[in-house]
RNA sequence: GCCGAAGUAGCUCAGCGGUAGAGCAACUCUUUCGUAAAGAGUAGGUCGUGGGUUCAAAUCCCACCUUCGGCUCCA
């Protein structure tokens, strides 16, 4: 079978398991309300209104069940039927009752399908297998039950989805679910735990993570880089506080669409909110004084807190908090300069992302809502401009984007660098914005060369965008095991016996000497638990030092994840130590 | 916020109406060791928090907090 045709079979499959599911359901809840059963990556999954919860008891069953209808056999019939027979069909199903009459004002052709008719049917459009031989029964697995809304919208009924996970072989599958048991071992969480980098507080509360020292090391490493390549491409340190008089989000519009995701902060009387993002704070620096065409681009950038009250549902590790550091930066200038300035902005991005070892993204064009504009900041035109302005600077450029429309900021079109983590989700990282809106909301000008006041344009952008997301990130993409110049711990030093303590202090004094992180292990263990924990601990370089080193003056080195030695001099290893901090 | 699952020692987990348990970690002692776990001993818990039921609650019920899987949201 070629690749193509085998594509197309395993989606087949996925879909009809989906269908094999509501029945099986339907045969042991017979009351239950049927939703939808799409293909997903990976496998599939149906939504059901049922009566009670589902144990993993039930979805056992279930599978059970599954396994019965795929066993017994059975071949799949697709028929048209007219808006009143697909009525009457679905009379005691609600929710695809309430399908068929969506259908029937769309003018769709109503498609049913059953397996042998009278006992199940379900709406569908088609794209199943033909026959239940297709399918093999070992090579699917129910693995997870949720809640999703009624057509994924809020307001409505709550139903319960159960996901299956569908392969064409039992070892695809197999190989799938090794692959999520890893997956599960690079979990930053996990791996923040293991690896002592941050943790979290019941007292301090949800999404409020506490960095230890190790963790805390590898922020500052982070944001140290990032602020020297900021500096470097001309932008300036500002500093803003915390905290501001809700009239600052008033002006910029903040306050009408997020007034309730605030922290709100009482003094007396005074009444203040938490800064939920940095560019009204920064507006209120460009507004301090005049400013001349030839100031402009006026660049500012900090690495700074901000706070959300996002959802408590919502909330998990470091990829979603509710204290958020961005390393931040708003540039003011005018339209000309904007095709310049994003392009130095791609620049900074792709140093920093390939600085970390990323080189797998792409760029989203995240463009307005067309069907609903009253959710956005300004008129039609100056969106169609900034929209054009950031689609032409990528073609120009040739780098490949997507489009997306309705994942633009309210106030302007964004360039979003989506990364791909090993647990295969998408994350949204660096952000390019274009705006032309809050400029004229702060009555931000500067004078052109004709003496006249002109409204600047702000572009606004963060590189690691929330740097403790980044971090959760960059955990799970190196599994722990940090690259040298990121890693907390560079070099751990064991001793063999009490004896060679002196010889341990006079290389840490020289590793010192070149800014290297080291951690001496001269605790009275066994040299293999030193070396096992050293490992767990994924530390880059292992020096074990003990007579011999001490009587040769060499030192042994192993390095992570290679179980052979070598036996150097501290020189020669200094030296390569800092190539390779260098080259990274 | 919504649906569901869970919270017992630092970590992983057992106990599921009758005065709280294991392994690892910690600490002490012995051992001073050559490339992924030395041995013995000691200590450690208002069983997430607060209410309730009961002669008796880690165990049953309620509320809240926190975590996890999803949904929704994301400046």
């Amino acid at each position: 079978m070629d690749k193509r045709r085998s594509e197309l079979n395993i989606e087949g499959v996925r879909h009809t398991l989906a269908h094999v599911l509501a029945e099986a359901v339907l045969k042991k809840f017979p009351k239950a309300k049927l939703g939808i059963g799409p293909v997903i990556e990976s496998g599939f999954y149906y939504d059901f209104l049922l009566l009670r919860p589902l144990s993993p008891d039930d979805l056992k069953e279930i599978e059970g069940e599954m396994r019965g209808i795929i066993k017994r056999g059975f071949k799949i019939v697709g028929k048209k039927v007219t808006p009143a027979e697909a009525k009457k069909l679905f009379k005691d199903q609600p929710f695809k009752l309430e399908l068929v009459k969506d259908f029937i004002k769309e003018k769709k052709q109503l498609t049913v399908y059953y397996t042998e008719p009278g006992v199940f049917y379900d709406l569908c459009k088609g794209g199943h297998v033909k026959n239940s031989s297709e399918i093999n029964p070992d090579a699917f697995k129910l693995n997870k039950v949720a809640g999703a809304y009624w057509k994924g919208i809020e307001k409505n009924k709550m139903l319960t989805r159960i996901y299956g996970l569908a392969f064409e072989t039992k070892k695809e599958l197999d190989s799938h679910l090794t692959m999520l048991a890893e997956a599960e071992k690079r979990d930053h969480r996990r791996l923040g735990r293991e690896l002592d980098l941050f943790t979290q507080s019941d007292l301090v509360g949800a999404g409020l993570p506490l960095f230890t020292p190790k963790g805390a090391l590898i922020r500052e490493i982070l944001e140290d880089y990032v602020g020297k390549l900021n500096k470097k491409y001309g932008y300036q340190k500002v500093w803003i506080p915390h905290i501001t008089k809700p009239e600052l989000y008033k002006v910029s519009g903040h306050w009408e669409k997020f007034k309730d995701d605030l922290f709100h902060v009482k003094g007396g009387t005074d009444e203040f909110v938490l800064k939920p993002m940095n560019c009204p704070h920064h507006t209120q620096i460009y507004a301090s004084r005049p400013r001349s065409y030839k100031d402009l681009p006026i660049k500012y950038f900090e690495t700074t807190t901000v706070y959300r009250n996002e959802q408590s549902g919502e909330l998990g590790g470091l990829t979603r908090v509710r204290s958020i550091t961005q390393d931040d930066g708003h540039t003011f200038l005018r339209e000309g300069q904007i095709e310049e300035e994003i392009s130095r902005m791609l620049e900074m991005q792709s140093k920093i992302l390939s600085a970390v070892g990323f080189n797998d993204y792409w760029i989203r064009l995240s463009l307005r809502n067309p069907k609903n504009k009253k959710m956005y900041l300004g008129d039609d035109k100056t969106w169609d401009k900034a929209q054009k302005i950031m689609a032409d600077i990528l073609k120009k450029k040739k780098i490949e984007f997507k489009s997306a429309e309705g994942e633009a900021a309210f106030y302007g079109p964004k360039m979003d660098l989506m990364i791909r983590d090993s647990l295969g989700r998408e994350w949204q990282v660096s952000t390019i914005q274009l705006d032309f809106n809050m400029p004229y909301r702060f009555s931000l000008t500067y004078t052109d060369e004709n003496g006249e006041k002109q409204t600047p344009v702000m572009i606004h952008r963060a590189f690691m965008g929330s740097t403790e997301r980044f971090i959760g990130i960059l955990i799970e993409h190196f599994a722990g095991a940090f690259p040298l110049w990121l890693a907390p711990v560079q070099v751990a030093l064991l001793s063999i016996n009490d004896k060679v303590k002196e010889y341990c202090l006079q290389i840490i004094r020289e590793l010192h000497k070149e800014n290297l992180r080291v951690w001496l292990d001269d605790r009275n263990e066994t040299l293999g638990k030193k070396i096992r924990e050293a490992e767990l601990q994924k530390i880059p370089y292992i020096l074990v030092i003990g007579e011999k080193e001490k009587s040769s003056g060499l030192i042994n080195v192993r390095e992570r994840g290679i179980k052979e030695q070598k036996t150097i001099k501290l020189d020669e290893f200094i030296k390569n130590m800092s190539l390779k901090e260098k080259a990274a």
